[in-house]
RNA sequence: UGGGCUAUCGCCAAGGGGUAAGGCACAGGACUUUGACUCCUGCAUUCGCUGGUUCAAAUCCAGCUAGCCCAG
């Protein structure tokens, strides 16, 4: 009996050649698309498209349609509301910064989207993340890099569990972003030149401050002060919502030389500004670990530290400093090293584990 | 109202007779399935005001105005 695969279909090029792929390989495939954020009104679908953008359903049922796969729509807003938007709001309105996107593969698509279709009856859910997944010789299942470092989405994924991992496929992590439009040209999809997605999916017009401002209302941060890191008072800022570590832009500070925010302090509602060294740390602590390659941490390790998407990484050593707490020391000075954002561990490619950075 | 100094883009600031540098800020774009960062482009027909000298003045001269500093 064939095993049968839910895609998770965003409309997008990706994850319509995921589909494609599963297929030719010989999947039973069924297309799953999420209702998450979007306005019901069909009015607003054509618009721009991406991960989660409003065209989402009516472009995955056509491409469904073209690779002759069932498709259904399975409704998760209520825990894209809870997880990722409701989430992101209390995130920033204690100064920290959230990362929605990580938020959204563990609660939503994994979380809530495996769950529904193991009970449909799939051995597996897919996804169009370039990425790829392997067991390891200590048979822990690992997320791997993709095979174009270009894209590659495996620091969004840090936070799967062994069992998740075990029912996840991920095809396309084996080819290059010009591979996949290929793939999807040749297969006459009508996605294949559809734009990469970017932003913020549930904040179209990427305003998230007054994103924050209208879910927030009353709980919003008032106006405060930009100080140094000696108390020098700098200017007055728009609250602390309106601002992330390591920004420049918007701070309406003329210093003469460029600076930055260092720090964001939700008690006093202050907001530090540096200069350019300023925004560099050498060590970060973290919590809510997840433990992926590697099934604990004892004593030190040294390894790759991304400390956000598109980062490079680093090589740091880890030593675990709590039931759930780890301390990072990087040997050179990362920049703007923020509370709220992710640090996933790498090691030979293959993600031991990460966690979100508690303070630096 | 004795004396002195200074007035150039939102901020700082070059330029001292030959037709307005630069930095910061800001705006737009690129990059980007998070926030940021970064990169590219744009940004004073005009130099406090009014006259004068000169082929030519932000640059020299005079007066006025404003601010600052000494004195009183």
């Amino acid at each position: 009996m064939r095993e049968k695969v839910v895609v998770g279909m965003s409309g997008g090029v990706d994850s319509s050649v995921a589909a494609l792929l599963l297929k030719r390989q010989g999947y039973d495939v069924v297309g799953v698309t999420m209702q998450i954020w979007q306005e019901e009104s069909p009015s607003l679908a054509a618009e721009q498209g991406g991960c989660c953008g409003f065209s989402a359903v009516e472009d995955a049922r056509r491409v469904a349609q073209i690779l002759d796969i069932p498709h259904y729509v399975m409704n998760f807003r209520r825990e894209f509301r809870e997880k990722v938007m409701d989430y992101f709001v209390a995130e920033y309105l204690a100064g920290r910064t959230p990362n929605p996107c990580i938020a959204c593969n563990r609660y939503v698509k994994w979380e809530s989207m495996l769950q529904r279709s193991l009970e449909i009856g799939a051995d597996y859910i897919a996804t169009g993340h370039y990425a790829g997944i392997a067991r390891l010789a200590n048979g822990r299942y690992a997320i791997k890099n993709a095979a174009t470092a270009k894209k590659d989405q495996t620091y969004a994924l840090y936070s799967l569990t062994q069992e998740q991992l075990a029912h996840t496929l991920m095809p396309v992590g084996d080819y290059t972003k010009e591979e996949i439009r290929q793939i999807a040209e040749e297969a006459g999809l009508p996605v294949a030149h559809k734009p990469d997605s970017q932003e913020i999916c549930f904040i179209p017009d990427n305003d998230y401050a007054a994103f924050i401002d209208r879910e927030a209302g009353e709980r919003v941060p008032k106006p405060g002060c930009f100080v140094t890191k000696d108390g020098e008072v700098l200017g007055r800022h728009l609250g602390i919502t309106h601002y992330t570590v390591g920004q420049r832009k918007g701070l309406n500070l003329s210093m003469g030389h460029p600076v930055f925010v260092t720090q964001i302090r939700p008690d006093t509602d202050e907001v530090v500004i540096g200069g350019a060294e300023e925004v560099f740390g050498t060590s970060l602590v973290c919590n809510q670990i997840n433990y992926m390659g590697m099934e604990d941490l004892r004593g030190s390790r040294e390894v790759l530290a991304k400390i956000r998407y598109a980062h490079a990484g680093e090589k740091c050593v880890i030593e675990k400093t709590g039931e759930d707490q780890i301390h990072c020391m990087f040997q050179t000075p990362v920049r703007a090293i923020t509370p709220g954002q992710a640090v996933v561990f790498y090691e030979d490619g293959y993600v031991l584990g990460g966690g979100i950075i508690c303070s630096s």
